[in-house]
DNA sequence: AACCGTTCCAACCGCGACTGA
DNA sequence: GTCAGTCGCGGTTGGAACGGT
C-alpha cells in the first residue's frame, strides 16, 4: 500500500486559518496552480499537497461562486445527475463558478431530498441504451478529435481528462428529460486579478443562459 | 436557558488513473 | 512492462449553526 503523504507528522488538518489561506492564495497567484505536493513546502504551510488543492479548489479560487444555488442551476444539476449519475466534477464543469464539492453537498442536503418528495427514483442514472457511455469501445479518441465539439477544447483543470472530457460530450439527452441546454463560449477562468469581485456581482450577472461546455 | 435533533458545509480519506523514470 | 510518485474524484465525516421543544 502506498503511502499517503498526507500521513506524515508535522501537517496541520482542520480548519484552514486565514493566515494559511492568505500564503496559499498569495502563492499560487505568483507561482500558478499545480505540482500540489511541492506548495506546502514552497508556501510555507504546514499543509499536504492535497489539502492545499483541495482548499484552492473548493474555497479559495477566485472565479468560485458563492452563495445558495438559483433555480436554474438546481434544475441543470438534476437534469445533469439523470444523465451523469454521482459524476460531480463533469456536473461542476458544466456550472461555472461551482465546485464539485458544493454541487455534491448541495445535492445531498438539499435536491436529493426534494427529490424524494417529488417522488422521483434518485438513485438511479438515466443512460440510454443506444448512447455510448464513456467506457464505450466505439467512442474512440478518434471519433473525439473529429468532433467539432472536441476539437478545439483545452485540456481543462478541473482533472478530467481531455478524452474522457469528450466523451462525455457525446452523450445525447434522454428522451424523458427536457434538456433545453444551451451550448455557450467556454467559461474563462479568469486567474487571481478577478479575486476582489464580490459575490454579489458574481449573483447579478447570473444569466439563465448555463454553460455546458468548457 | 438548556437540551436535542437536523442541516449544512469544509475537510478528510481511500482508491483508481495518470505519468515519468 | 513495471513501479513509485502524484493527482483528481467521489464518498464520508466532524463540527458549527440553526431550529424546535
Amino acid at each position: 500500500m502506498k503511502r499517503n503523504s498526507c500521513e506524515k507528522q508535522t501537517i496541520n488538518r482542520g480548519a484552514w486559518s486565514s493566515q494559511e489561506d492568505e500564503k496559499l492564495v498569495k502563492y499560487i497567484c505568483t507561482h500558478g496552480e499545480g505540482r500540489w505536493r511541492t506548495i506546502p513546502k514552497a508556501a510555507g504551510l504546514l499543509r499536504c499537497g492535497k489539502s492545499c488543492r483541495l482548499r484552492w479548489i473548493n474555497y479559495l479560487r477566485p472565479d468560485i461562486k458563492r452563495g445558495n444555488f438559483t433555480e436554474d442551476e438546481d434544475d441543470l444539476i438534476i437534469k445533469l445527475h439523470a444523465l451523469l449519475g454521482n459524476r460531480w466534477s463533469l456536473i461542476a464543469g458544466r456550472l461555472p463558478g461551482r465546485t464539485d464539492n458544493e454541487i455534491k453537498n448541495h445535492w445531498n442536503s438539499r435536491l436529493s431530498r426534494k427529490l424524494i418528495r417529488m417522488g422521483v427514483d434518485r438513485s438511479k442514472p438515466r443512460w440510454i441504451s443506444r448512447v455510448p457511455r464513456a467506457e464505450d469501445p466505439a467512442l474512440t479518441s478518434e471519433t473525439c478529435k473529429s468532433s467539432p465539439l472536441c476539437r478545439d477544447r483545452v485540456p481543462d483543470d478541473g482533472g478530467v481528462s481531455r478524452e474522457a472530457s469528450c466523451r462525455e460530450d457525446h452523450l445525447s439527452p434522454t428522451s424523458d428529460l427536457n434538456l433545453d441546454l444551451t451550448i455557450s463560449l467556454p467559461f474563462a477562468l479568469h486567474g487571481c486579478e478577478g479575486q476582489e469581485r464580490s459575490h454579489e456581482s458574481a449573483e447579478e450577472t447570473h444569466s439563465p443562459t448555463l454553460l455546458l461546455f468548457r
